[in-house]
DNA sequence: TTGAAAGCGCTACCAA
DNA sequence: TTGGTAGCGCTTTCAA
């Protein structure tokens, strides 16, 4: 009741071992040639005995796996998932196999997921966002051991020491809230849940700038940090609508937070664009279908997971080439959750205020 | 440049590569005895090296890779990506690393899957929900060749020819048609959105049943046969608003659906619950937090997903054992999506139909 | 208490 | 055109 080997097709088909390895090799391009008769024997062996060559020894002797590792930091944003799809798609179409493993942005598993790449586990590694726990040295240390190694998302870096696919973000925020500030609002609140502090810094950064540039004494008081769950968010928000004069415009830092402030909205009674502004960033999938439905910043997920796959690929078939960073560009897309700061919703601030 | 073998940590340690061996496994169970000096010798050497045992190697010699595979149907669907987190969680617990594979009910795909396990690849494979090119056939072929395999999501039935994670979801149904027919609605449409023709057939029979206690003449004509993605619910729930009389319930095939659903309702003004009442199954994360929160069956997701990995562990460790269908209960959870079907409502339906 | 060696299944080099 | 065979890195049995 054992898995057939490849002796036992050979045996089946009257040849040799090495003859049903270049049949299943298809090695026919170099010196070797099978009868059309042979390679038809020992394909039908094959079939009989249901023979599926063995994975491990193939890694073994090929010192390939033909599978990539895949780190996620947060298993509840659909966001990442929608990465993942991308990542998942290309290296179908390439013919490997993924290992997936999300991490709460605990350094042991990161650990775990990086001693998978040097135990010969997986070919290379595909790191969502940077990490906390995983820092500069350590996936230098990487790097340097010829560890092919994709990071997705982080910030563009002046020294490049490892492939990157590097979102638009950083001017999609501007853009946003050049948007916002165009509809009029000025007291702009930002929820600002991550996982861990600068996950959200690109954003963050644009933000404070735009503001500065408006106000030169502008501050980062309707700035609301809190955790990257749904929760936190809604929280976060309902303590900056506590707030007076209240802000007429919430930014969350992700469109899945986005979803906790439009809930939080709607519990003080707020009816979103009419007496205040939401908008958030990725784009999920999920994003044109709410009501409102999102304004928000693209970033093209499965095109990022894409991205990343494909540098990987490269990365592993020339492990000296010069690093690359790849930029995926963002855009901000407007949808019905934002709308202009009227002058009823500032006196119904002052009213709130005065109450 | 290469990675350090076993060869050469016992040369660096001035001991046989049996005893790097004993010492990596901690074999101090059996005869085998190490000094302490000499483990101590020995877990130096590693650590200067930077050890790491090779996995393809292990894997040929120990006839196993603690990795296991798990198939998704439809990548978009955020229920799916909760299961797997679940399953993913309880693999990490236990050692194994995760294979990710996403099927949009491609049979090659299937097949790409199946035959990782048949290579050795993985140690067993989950498969979530029933598919149609995976037949019982060749599932049951897999099994007879004692390939650890999990159902996740199949109906139950009387034979058991392989483990299987059963929802609670006939019943949940049942529930949620009672809730809705004792809030008065007797038009209650069905947004049947899959991707193959039975994958939610628990739900349809439910609600068929539900509907000819009711009355003996019920048909099936407001059920909405459509693809499984947002836009296709979004614009089955257009053409089922379209009608006269227009229902006054609509109950999507998942939660992930119903965003289409409650698009489509603000598209036509209605308001929900007021005008119609919208209800899903699920309970996806962010059920809880749209606006109106959706009213759904939970069907705890990431314990289906775990109890899926216990299965499966135990069937590897056993497997002879006597085939088990795990029940996950499911649960009706009202949120504020649903409500009375009014007169002023039905008063509204006459209108629409008269112009 | 430690070492030698077989062999897991495969690929690829070399000889015939 | 086909067959013999070394060896990938590891575990484990047996001998010393």
């Amino acid at each position: 009741m054992k898995r057939p080997t490849q002796a036992d097709v050979a045996k089946l088909a009257g040849v040799s071992r090495a003859v049903v390895s270049h049949v299943l090799n298809a090695r026919t391009d170099g010196p070797i040639t099978i009868t059309p008769e042979t390679r038809r024997r020992v394909l039908a062996a094959m079939e009989q005995l249901g023979y599926q060559p063995d994975a491990a020894a193939q890694s073994l002797r090929l010192g390939r796996t033909r599978s990539v590792g895949v780190l996620i930091p947060d298993a509840h944003n659909p966001h990442y998932w929608q990465i993942v799809q991308g990542i998942e798609s290309e290296a179908q179409a390439h013919g490997y196999d993924l290992f997936l493993s999300s991490t709460s942005l605990d350094p042991d598993r990161e650990l775990a997921a990086v001693r998978a790449l040097m135990r010969g586990r997986i070919d290379g590694l595909i790191l969502l966002l940077t990490y906390r726990g995983l820092l500069d040295p350590e996936l230098q240390m990487l790097v340097h051991t010829r560890n092919p190694l994709v990071l997705v998302g982080g910030a563009p870096r002046a020294e490049c020491h490892y492939d990157v696919v590097m979102t638009g973000l950083p001017d999609g925020a501007a853009e946003m809230m050049r948007h916002l500030i165009g509809l009029g609002h000025r007291r702009i609140g930002l929820v600002y849940g991550v996982a861990a502090p600068d996950l959200g810094a690109d954003r963050l950064n644009a933000y404070l700038r735009e503001l500065a540039a408006l106000d030169e004494a502008a501050d980062d008081s309707l700035v609301m940090r809190c955790g990257p769950r749904l929760e936190d968010g809604y929280q976060a928000t309902l303590s900056l609508l506590d707030r007076a004069p209240r802000p007429t415009a919430i930014l969350a830092i992700n469109d899945y937070l986005a979803l906790g402030v439009l809930r939080a909205c709607a519990d003080r009674g707020l009816r979103v664009p009419e007496d205040i502004s939401v908008a958030g960033f990725d784009d999920i999938e999920t994003a044109p279908y709410l009501v409102p439905a999102l304004t928000t910043v693209r970033t093209n997920a499965e095109e990022m997971g894409r991205s990343a796959l494909r540098l990987l690929l490269a990365r592993m078939q020339q492990p000296d080439r010069v690093c690359q960073q790849v930029y995926v560009p963002s855009q901000l897309v407007v949808r019905g959750s934002t709308g202009p700061a009227t002058r009823r919703q500032s006196a119904e601030v002052q009213l709130s205020a005065a109450a």
